[in-house]
DNA sequence: GCCTCAATCAAACGATTGTTTTATACGGTC
DNA sequence: GACCGTATAAAACAATCGTTTGATTGAGGC
């Protein structure tokens, strides 16, 4: 299937540009990234299956590091532009969900429609993040920080604004929360799938995102605890 | 300061006694495998911080790979054993908090307060689980699945009890949305430290656990989605 | 004292790692 | 048509990988 795949991308995709050269290595190394971590694939089998030569890694980016972080800002780039579209478009009014549920799900959906669905493989970036998301090297967290820490912080921010009842640092306590759960579900680990027996399917973006915003708004508006 | 604490080891616990070299390479191996994944590690770094011949690996547990089973199901055991102790304990009554958030706390707080606290370094079996969640290979879901998978069902199936009003499938939604807080939590990321600018303390592990209950239990509580 | 077997050791196995080097091919500019 | 810089190619770099081998040790049974 990997050839196959490699063939369409060729016929799909016009003359073999150095452009071309570079986006087949980035998805191929998102893919191979994500299923067995950077230090789990080599530049060999990343170059193989891009079909470029092995040197055309350390030619274009450097390291292998620097491939790591041009791939991961390239994909974060339009989940971080696209929620703060979302955000700019919350707003109160008759008939429209509570500002809270509003922002969650603005939050939310870019990672989900971008991360789940976009690309050769579903739930490919999902599971990159996450691989990131549990690093604790300096240079994983760096790129994690400077990839998503605008955005994130300005949702923060409305988040407090818009549960004036929650104290700030309870806030800052349920965001942490929640992105707990966004990561874990859009890196689908498959574990609720074996702890029910596979009675469970988790595919649908709309589903588990109407699920998980009814699920974290009570969260985030429980009564805080009185210590 | 790992050679003083080898030194340390070895004052310790009496004389090198076989079981003493498997639990060296057992405590080298989590920090290790927890800090830079089971890829990022070489058994000879394993081996040196442990104090033991690179040969002891592969005479003791047979391959990298069985290491790292070892390892994982002996530290998950005292979890899921505490679990199950504590789920017994579990009863309604006068003065006592709500069913399930007894519940939620009998499953959180072993994972919390073991694989937060004990052992040489504080999240090491944190991070090494959620290192395991992302993984989408085979053995590494065996291996969870192997280690969790009894316990965690006889929790879901009490908080289905515990929860008539809400399906069975919303439940099982929710739970799997818990796991998800509960691995980054203990994975400790240090994101929410990045977003808050540091004003962000997550330590304290009777502090998390609360704030997570409340929060867990007002989001399985929500009234479902009438879909 | 000799034998035995588990335990540890150094050394080497072939394979693979990221990176660099050297050479070859190609397209546009003078 | 010679020249130039970019892009691709093949080959080699030293280093490290997991695993295996064969030798050496030392304590317990006879």
């Amino acid at each position: 299937m990997g050839s196959s795949l490699l063939e369409a991308d060729r016929r799909n995709s016009g003359p073999d540009t150095p452009a071309r050269t570079i986006d087949r290595i980035l998805s191929a190394a998102a893919r191979l990234f994500a299923a067995r971590g950077m230090a789990g694939v080599g530049l060999r089998e990343i170059t193989a299956e891009a079909g470029v030569n092995l040197a055309a890694v350390n030619y274009y980016f450097g390291s292998k590091e620097k491939l790591l972080e041009a791939l991961f800002l390239r994909r974060a780039q339009p989940i971080t532009a696209e929620r703060l579209r979302l955000l700019a478009l919350c707003a109160e009014g008759p008939g429209r969900p509570p500002m809270l549920e509003q922002l969650l799900e603005a939050f939310l959906r870019p990672a989900f429609s971008l991360g789940l669905e976009a690309g050769v493989d579903g739930a490919t970036f999902g599971r990159l993040r996450a691989r990131l998301a549990v690093e604790s090297e300096e240079l994983y967290r760096r790129i994690l920080a400077q990839a998503f820490n605008p955005s994130t912080r300005a949702f923060l921010e409305a988040i407090v604004r818009a549960l004036p009842e929650v104290p700030r640092a309870e806030v800052e306590w349920r965001f942490h929360f929640m992105l707990g759960t966004m990561i874990y579900t859009i890196a689908d680990s498959g574990r609720i799938q074996s702890i029910t027996d596979g009675s469970f399917r988790s595919g649908d973006v709309e589903i588990a995102l109407a699920k998980l915003v009814r699920f974290l708004g009570a969260g985030f508006r429980a009564a805080p605890l009185g210590d």
